[in-house]
DNA sequence: AAATTAAGTGCAATGGAAGTGCATTTTTAG
DNA sequence: CTAAAAATGCACTTCCATTGCACTTAATTT
């Protein structure tokens, strides 16, 4: 566990039990989480403390916000390289229409979309939807 | 007027003055428009009736709905040969981040994505963030 | 054309998720 | 050990999406 401290102590984010079992809970789990999730993980804790957990983390970059069209959002650990903040390195996320679950496919890049003059892209979102894995076998 | 008429008929939607003016005002704005912004222009009308008109459209295809992330779903008239359901055909969207308007590129096809064994791509969503042509002029 | 049925519309209310303000506790720094 | 800063918990608020029910309008049947 001491890896996860230095995690948030090298992202400048205060070491608490709460976050210490958020960051754990986000780690364990290998598909993008809602705030009712992480809610229903922590019974006994706040809403508004796991919401500004995970907003502390988004906001020092060890997770990313996903938006996979549900209208819920959903965060997801940030993996080792994964740039969020970059454009050009982001990766597409796949949202199974059957188990409603959403995974990064953080090797699958997203490739460079070609936009109209006049237009400037700063940020792609790709969210493909279909069966995954589990549920197509 | 008698196109709208027969087009909406040939959906097999009954013509009504409520609908034939949403239809309008759908058609004359070039950008996807929030519930909100039909609740604007159409005061007088009831935000229900605004809601479930643009949900039958939706659901005779011929409006889609557009996730551009934030956080309010638009709407926008599918063109012709806008074949919505069909999973190859889908165009991308823009989203302005100086303006907050959303613009779908028709003429900009999604390329094909590739996705891991086992995952069964339906339906791609892809939202290309940035400045717009008329903000960026 | 009148009557019956079906669909559309309006009003009121609900629900869910996101976000904010403030008091209290915990952690860090002096 | 004490003062300051950050984290947590509670109570609200807001915003959009959605539904139930009554009422009106349009379509169909006799």
């Amino acid at each position: 566990m001491k890896e996860v401290e230095q995690l948030l102590e090298s992202k400048q984010i205060r070491i608490t039990a709460m976050r210490l079992l958020i960051y754990k809970f986000l780690a364990e789990k290998e598909v993008a989480v809602t705030l009712s999730d992480i809610e229903n993980a922590f019974a006994k804790a706040d809403r508004t403390t796991l919401y500004r957990t995970v907003k502390t983390f988004e906001d020092k970059g060890i997770v990313h916000q996903i938006d996979d069209g549900t209208g819920i959002t959903k965060y997801a650990l940030c993996e080792k390289g994964c740039n969020c903040e970059i454009e050009t390195d982001l990766h597409l996320h796949f949202h199974c229409n059957n188990c409603n679950e959403t995974v990064c496919l953080t090797e699958h890049k997203i490739p460079q979309i070609k936009v109209p003059n006049g237009f400037v892209s700063e940020n792609v979102n790709l969210v493909v939807k279909g069966i995954c894995d589990k549920c197509s076998a």
